[in-house]
DNA sequence: TTGTAGGCGTTATCAT
DNA sequence: ATGATAACGCCTACAA
């Protein structure tokens, strides 16, 4: 006894008087019906209480008129907006969205493919999914978008650019006389990190400044403040250009800790416009990240639609938001 | 062509030179197979790439093996990581999960009983959903777990701890000297602001002292700014006593604005513990957020399977956490 | 305009 | 141990 009422279609058809294929019709308007038959066919429906089981449906369809998203986690608001731009669009187009957080899973790959077979069209966000699942995915012929992620096969990739608003960050940065600029995150462990600090490298190089190796930390507040407190105990970079948002946060507390002003001693930067970041005047770059789950739901609508077959590859622009710490005004 | 190969169950047992009957016996090992037998199958099935369609099977069993959760926004660490709580949990419980947003939706009972209508059960969070809703989702025998709402009808219930911990903020604050506290947010759009307030009063009486009306505005940093900058425009209270962190924040700004130091000039509380507040030295309430979400998927997998029948109510202890902005230490 | 019948892909019963 | 066969609830030619 699921959802549905329990009542069937076979109930309304006998208590209206009609048969079933009266009743579906009247019901998806999907053909000729008299109004007299139709109001019987209300009636009926009313009286009983009765919805339509969705599992017949789509079984009759061959449809699950859902869409799936999977992703690595929703703490932190980067992935959140992400999913309720998506939700957004997806249940605008008709369609309901199933859920799936890599985060802490072993069997990833295994899970994505179950998760495969619920959905009528699967949205892939980060990169905790590897290639070989996600050419799985498409040899099942599933349409996929994928989101901040390197493309794999003919899926649809939807990214945000990075390289040219992290250039554009650090020259910023040099024209407020900033000169040891220092990178930290781990560009070797996602591509839009490596992106951004290729695009700081490019910035220092375009005014002949050496580039140090990045401080490698993981993407967390704490793994930020850890590293860069070790770090100021030894040196005394300009400014710390850090990989996102959190870490940036974990550096502005680091920095308090040993007792730096910032930005007067060190300038610090993110990346993602969080809302701490505003709280913080953090200087940062701001995402679309509604936009992005929003336009990977009609992607993908386009593609489940068959409306369009060749694959898409979009890059959506970002913005640097310069706020108190990156220097004076 | 949705997400399952295309093979059907049958394609695979002529291959494997069995009945269907035995192919089904054979996957899920619900009924004895010969060794043999099972071999034979299992290789038609890696040769085919058989993957059982979900809605065969969902039909035939008369489950979707999906639970649903309706919240009002993912914005804002709250609702997310209530949700990925719930995720969590209804995966290892082998559920799938579907979300639908309330936010910025007219048609929301209607979207509701829709999506009542694709799910086992239901987890419906904060009061975006009226009781008519969710009493004629009850009526439809469909397992309810209410989250952060006030009871209805046989629905199981969970919250967090509000008035006493509101209470407890109250008095630390009394006891390090403040007075005039004053309560910043809308009691009567929230059960839980109400009860916030009601703890507040209950805290001042305790100590015989005058507690004024709420200064309301609705849970957004900037109407929290706002309020609070037109307020201190005109008067000096000694505690700014928040709804919740994002106003708390707004409120941050708002005395920045006229000069004000916190907590030196006014101290400010706020409620959830959100990222930011951690980063502002906002103090605060702590609320279980992902368990709650865990609690809900473990008590609507126990309402879904029958092993209960009579509803529970829950409530989750919160525990303040006392940071800069509400005096020395 | 209407109803009958077949099909969607499983599971599960029940003889064998 | 196994295989027909009947559900499951709906949609949709097709015939009337």
């Amino acid at each position: 006894m699921p959802a549905e009422s329990g009542v069937t279609i076979y109930q309304v058809a006998a208590r209206a008087g009609v048969g079933i294929a009266t009743v579906s019709r009247a019901l998806r308007g999907s053909g000729p019906v008299s109004r007299r038959s139709r109001e019987k066919v209300e009636r009926a429906v009313r009286e009983l209480g009765f919805r339509p089981s969705q599992l017949g449906v789509s079984l009759a369809r061959g449809k699950h008129a859902a869409n799936g998203i999977v992703f690595p986690d929703l703490s932190g608001p980067y992935y959140a907006e992400v999913v309720i731009g998506y939700e957004e669009t997806a249940s605008r187009l008709g369609r309901s969205v199933l859920i799936c957080s890599t985060r802490g899973r072993d069997d990833i790959g295994a899970t994505v493919l179950g998760f495969a077979s619920r959905v009528d069209g699967l949205v892939i966000l980060g990169h905790d999914v590897d290639d070989t699942t996600i050419a799985a995915v498409l040899a099942a012929r599933l349409p996929t978008v994928l989101l901040a992620r390197p493309a794999v096969g003919t899926a649809d990739t939807l990214n945000t650019e990075n390289r040219r608003s992290a250039k554009a960050l650090a020259e910023h940065l040099i024209s407020h006389g900033h000169r040891a600029l220092r990178f930290v995150g781990d560009p070797a462990r996602a591509p839009d990190v490596r992106e951004r600090y290729a695009g700081l490298r490019a910035g220092l190089r375009a005014h002949g400044l050496p580039c140090r190796a990045p401080l490698r930390c993981a993407l967390t507040d704490e793994a930020g403040r850890y590293a860069v407190h070790e770090l100021l105990k030894s040196e005394r970079p300009d400014a710390l250009v850090c990989a996102n948002d959190e870490v940036a946060l974990g550096a502005l507390q680091a920095a308090a800790e040993v007792g730096l002003r910032v930005p007067a001693d060190v300038a610090v930067t993110g990346w993602d416009d969080v809302m701490a970041a505003r709280h913080t005047g953090l200087t940062t770059v701001r995402q679309p990240m509604r936009d992005l789950g929003a336009k990977a739901a009609a992607a993908l609508d386009e593609l489940i639609s068959g409306v369009r077959i060749t694959p898409r590859h979009d890059v959506l622009p970002t913005e640097p938001i310069i706020r108190r710490t990156c220097g004076p005004h």
